[in-house]
DNA sequence: TTGACAAATGACACTGTGTCATATACAATA
DNA sequence: TATTGTATATGACACAGTGTCATTTGTCAA
């Protein structure tokens, strides 16, 4: 978390921080941004830098949290959209967030962090400790909107659910930023998502 | 790749960098990883180092060639022991790893590797450009095994059931090394399993 | 005006990378 | 054996980036 010294900051200088990171994050990987290019774009000493945050990773964990706090505001919309049907919100997610990596202005960053999250970040997504109560809330929700449509037993299940969802979404999202034609990236998308409704095994 | 020097050095000498290789990317995902800790654990000069190889990249690239190697010889024996069933491989894979995450003396390494692969690299797993013919004739011969017991109209669509069950079966290798019940971590991904076998919809 | 506290600064020590001029080893040839 | 050419080895060096810290600057209340 950034210190008080950060906060207290005027929002012009915070905005100015801000703005130079999300170039520095848009640029490359965590690992090979560089702190001197953030400072120099923000017009801040080196050393004022380190009295606003622990190291790189601790500013970069503060932005993304702007970001997830953005897209929470969104979730609830797309949610409310959907009428709550989860398959039908992935479709949305993925539809949405190709157009915003298209047309936004942050899209870079957006393809930084989604080509960049690893195994391990990945997992702990819906783990209890780390989630908001607003974000639980919404998941009880969710789930007895898809507990009569869906083959699970319990709310547990539904997490495994909405995990694979996700895994399958994110990848194809990067995947998509590979392929020439973006209506083939999406059927195979979608075809990937149909298997998980219907099942890759045939009924005998 | 290595230089040719490096390929002319003697058994030995390429065996104690190898070694020394491992040893630091069994340590530390690669970004972290440091040449100079290879250099010094295989004892040779820095300046030498650079007449092997190009960068660490470089290097990392080989031993994951050497790992790879490894890795198909095992494949072919399971497959024929599961008579080619994808989905009984898959869970083979996970119980393998698992085993050997826990026994062998490179389990660092592999638990490195699985714990950073990023969405960005899991992509191109399966695209024709850098599979090995023999790897191809496999995933031929696997097709004909299953397409009559899978829900797919081609050979495309095989690849994608595969992609999946990839993108799941790694996941939960993964998230294993997170759970203290290993017995429970199985169950978890065994019902992922089940969920795309068997189709997440309720039947109606 | 002064003192005390908060914030800003950049020089510095440190760690690591990749390069290069030079040294060494080795083998082929006269 | 001496000579010459080629492959290999070496570590000092230039460069780049991180995190720290003693010092300076700014602010505000008494």
């Amino acid at each position: 978390m950034p210190t008080n010294t950060f906060f207290n900051l005027s929002e012009e200088k915070k905005n100015k921080i801000i703005k130079a990171a999300n170039k520095e994050f848009a640029r490359v990987p965590l690992e090979q941004a560089s702190i001197k290019n953030i400072v120099e774009d923000a017009e801040i000493a080196r050393g004022s830098f380190y009295q606003y945050f622990e190291d790189k990773q601790d500013l970069f964990e503060y932005i993304m949290s702007l970001k997830i706090g953005d897209m929470e505001k969104n979730l609830n919309k797309i949610i409310e959209q959907e009428n709550g049907n989860i398959i039908k919100i992935f479709i949305y997610l993925y539809d949405h967030l190709i157009e915003v990596g298209k047309i936004r202005k942050n899209s870079k960053l957006f393809r930084q962090i989604f080509e960049n999250i690893k195994t391990s970040d990945n997992l702990m997504l819906i783990r209890k400790k780390e989630m908001s109560k607003r974000l639980e809330k919404t998941l009880q929700d969710l789930y007895q909107k898809n507990k009569d449509i869906l083959n699970i037993n319990d709310e547990e299940e539904f997490k495994l659910v909405i995990e694979i969802l996700f895994a399958i979404t994110r990848r194809r999202i990067v995947a998509s930023l590979k392929y020439k034609d973006l209506k083939e990236a999406r059927e195979d998308f979608l075809k990937e998502i149909k298997f998980l409704e219907k099942g890759i095994l045939k009924q005998n």
